[in-house]
DNA sequence: GTACTTGCAAATCGTTTGCAGTAAC
DNA sequence: GTTACTGCAAACGATTTGCAAGTAC
């Protein structure tokens, strides 16, 4: 929760404007699911993020919760994140950036990289076909993990 | 299916090996299953595994199937890969390599890249934590899914 | 007013599990 | 003989869907 409110605030006008371009209707849980999602560093799953929203809109059912962040998705507004085959977790943040996943308790947390960012596609990929983007993830254990692991030995 | 007989055979026999190491019993299905997946460059998912392995073991059954594959990826013996949510898919390549992945089918296909083994784990993800490996996969359109774009355009 | 959205409940699908019989060692 | 493994059927959990009522535009 490190995202400043002025922050969320150019985000959400942003996301406003987005939706008006797209013919898609702003409605209050959309809002506020966009809210939850993009006030967050953790890369919430559906679940986590409804019981967020639920603070401020009591009635909101999963259903919609779910439907609306599949559709973000498919608008390109966020992303879904995780390598993983554990539940679905989302990133509002579109900018080009890393993971780093803890492979014990699965925090994810963004990184920025000039020197990945430089990467270009490896010939043995470009052979199967035309790239289009690059992924990649640090996965490690975190740094809280790390230290329970260090006070129980 | 571009894997050779031969290389087919010392995978057999390595995979016997692993399993008496590990006091995990050499089954009919066991084995089957293992020839199935190290005999395919295509990562098929259970259900996939399940339909070849009953060409030659008829009365396997899809549970048998997923037990094994869960089992033997805990024991390191085969990997799952997909970054992304459709279902598990498995991949007995132990190597070191990376992963070409179509947006449009689904194909993976395994590349290799001196390069790529190179890079060191950027400082940003270190201070999240201690890392320990780096995944990478490159996203784009396979040759088969764009000449089908070309000839449809 | 119309088309898109919501909330509810029921369905779907890949995957997992409990159990009794079976096979590996 | 003991222990792990198989096949069956039933359970599971995350996600999706059909539908009638509600809301943005």
């Amino acid at each position: 929760m490190a995202v400043s409110s002025e922050m969320i605030e150019t985000r959400m006008s942003a996301f406003r404007e987005a939706c008006a371009c797209r013919g898609v209707k702003v409605t209050h849980q959309r809002l506020e699911i966009y809210r939850e999602l993009t006030s967050s560093e953790e890369h919430p799953d559906a679940d986590a993020i409804c019981q967020g929203v639920r603070n401020r809109v009591p009635t909101i059912s999963r259903d919609t919760v779910y439907r609306n962040l599949k559709m973000l998705a498919e608008h390109g507004l966020i992303s879904i994140v995780g390598m993983s085959h554990e539940r679905l977790r989302f990133d509002a943040n579109m900018e080009l950036h890393y993971h780093f996943v803890c492979v014990r308790c699965g925090l994810i947390r963004d990184f920025y990289s000039q020197n990945l960012d430089n990467i270009d596609f490896p010939a043995e990929a470009v052979a199967f076909g035309d790239p289009v983007s690059l992924h990649l993830e640090v996965k490690g254990v975190c740094r809280t993990c790390r230290s329970l692991a260090d006070s129980s030995s």
